[in-house]
DNA sequence: TTTTTAATTGATCATTCAATCAATTTTTAT
DNA sequence: ATAAAAATTGATTGAATGATCAATTAAAAA
């Protein structure tokens, strides 16, 4: 990991890859504030210097743990979706996909928390205002199912901004709300919420012609 | 402050208030991880043990952030809902002012994510995991507001639970999601998400009798 | 006024942490 | 086999933090 080339060596990736995992772990069992490097370090067996060897330091490999967690979220969920075919089957495979995997791999999701609360960039911006540079692809996708419905006409007519992140939204309210998760099953969550949106975006759709709907 | 008596002196409490005061200002400005005892006692103008004086310790202060920040909002909400009388003037009710709260209060609700994402309790369990003891009063309301349409018959058939945690994660949305704050402005976002909401509690109760609905 | 109690401070302590470095072992190249 | 480069470690450093304490000042009670 001397040279400055992009080359990485076999073994470098495996270790990057193991501290990556051991971050992870150590966010979900302690949280960000008491995950210190000697902390991940024990959790990977290994010292703690040979983690500042690996990373310019700690917040290069918090952007990695955090990259990482997002592409996994992410190709799951559009992976999914794309194996559908109308906007309305798309939809429901998204709110689908979008809770099952937050059942399916809770550590991940707790270490995502973790990061985009805690960490900051040098000029102290929180990650969680961050304006996902280009945009979230997650985000698109469901921006363009919407659209695609609306065009296709069998939505109704309402703001797809709005829409897009009232899902959103509730998508990630069971992923924060412990309390609901108590309440309510993932199960139940996921088949009521997509009869839900599925009720709002059907709309009705000559009654929304009266005004200028986005 | 020294006597254990409940009572305490109109310069102690001045001086806590001043201190909660100076500690949301910090947790705006540098963030939880960076808001130490010395940067909150900076913008307050005081020594940092006058901090150990008045409260027991961080955690103690925090607290009493916390809960100042809660029922702040809460009250403000709860205030403008029970000023309507229907169920459905009361849903928008709801939605307006949850809305319109995070758009006059910033600091208190940027506080509010930091300490929530944070704050751990002495047995190491995030704030965010915590299901609000007897159960926040303002998720109860509107609960009430949903089941109360339903029974009324101007509300539809759904799953109150699901439904609700629906609105509150499309308005949290909001305050989270600040690249979401910069496509649509606050006014949009409201009358937007009240015209969603409001499509989806209408329902269609004759076509949803074909189904158990909860 | 005097005395007692409350409020406030500066200094200090022990701890924790990220980062660094020289030294050592392992791997790769010659 | 040997030299060179990469990987890994233990120890250390310097900075920051929460908490504590004796000392000082302000307020209240006597």
């Amino acid at each position: 990991m001397k040279k400055e080339t992009g080359k990485t060596s076999f073994i470098a990736e495996a270790r990057r890859e193991q501290m990556i995992e051991a971050a992870i772990k150590t966010l979900e069992e302690i949280g960000y504030v008491k995950a210190s490097l000697a902390q991940i370090a024990k959790r990977a067996g290994i010292s703690t210097a040979l983690i500042s060897y690996h990373f310019k330091d700690k917040e290069d490999l918090m952007n990695h743990v955090l990259m990482k967690l997002l592409q996994q979220s992410a190709s799951y969920i559009l992976e999914r979706v794309r194996r559908e075919r109308t906007p309305r089957a798309k939809l429901h495979a998204f709110i689908e996909a979008s809770l099952a995997y937050q059942g399916t791999h809770h550590a991940n999701n707790v270490a995502l928390i973790e990061i985009i609360f805690n960490a900051r960039t040098p000029d102290n911006i929180p990650y969680y205002q961050l304006n996902d540079e280009d945009d979230d692809p997650i985000l698109h996708e469901l921006r363009e199912i919407l659209a695609e419905g609306q065009k296709q006409g069998v939505f109704g007519a309402f703001h797809t901004e709005v829409m897009a992140n009232m899902i959103q939204g509730a998508i990630g309210e069971y992923m924060l709300n412990s309390s609901l998760m108590k309440k309510v099953d993932l199960e139940t969550y996921s088949k009521e919420l997509i009869r839900i949106v599925n009720q709002a975006v059907c709309g009705n759709v000559e009654a929304g012609k009266e005004e200028d709907l986005g």
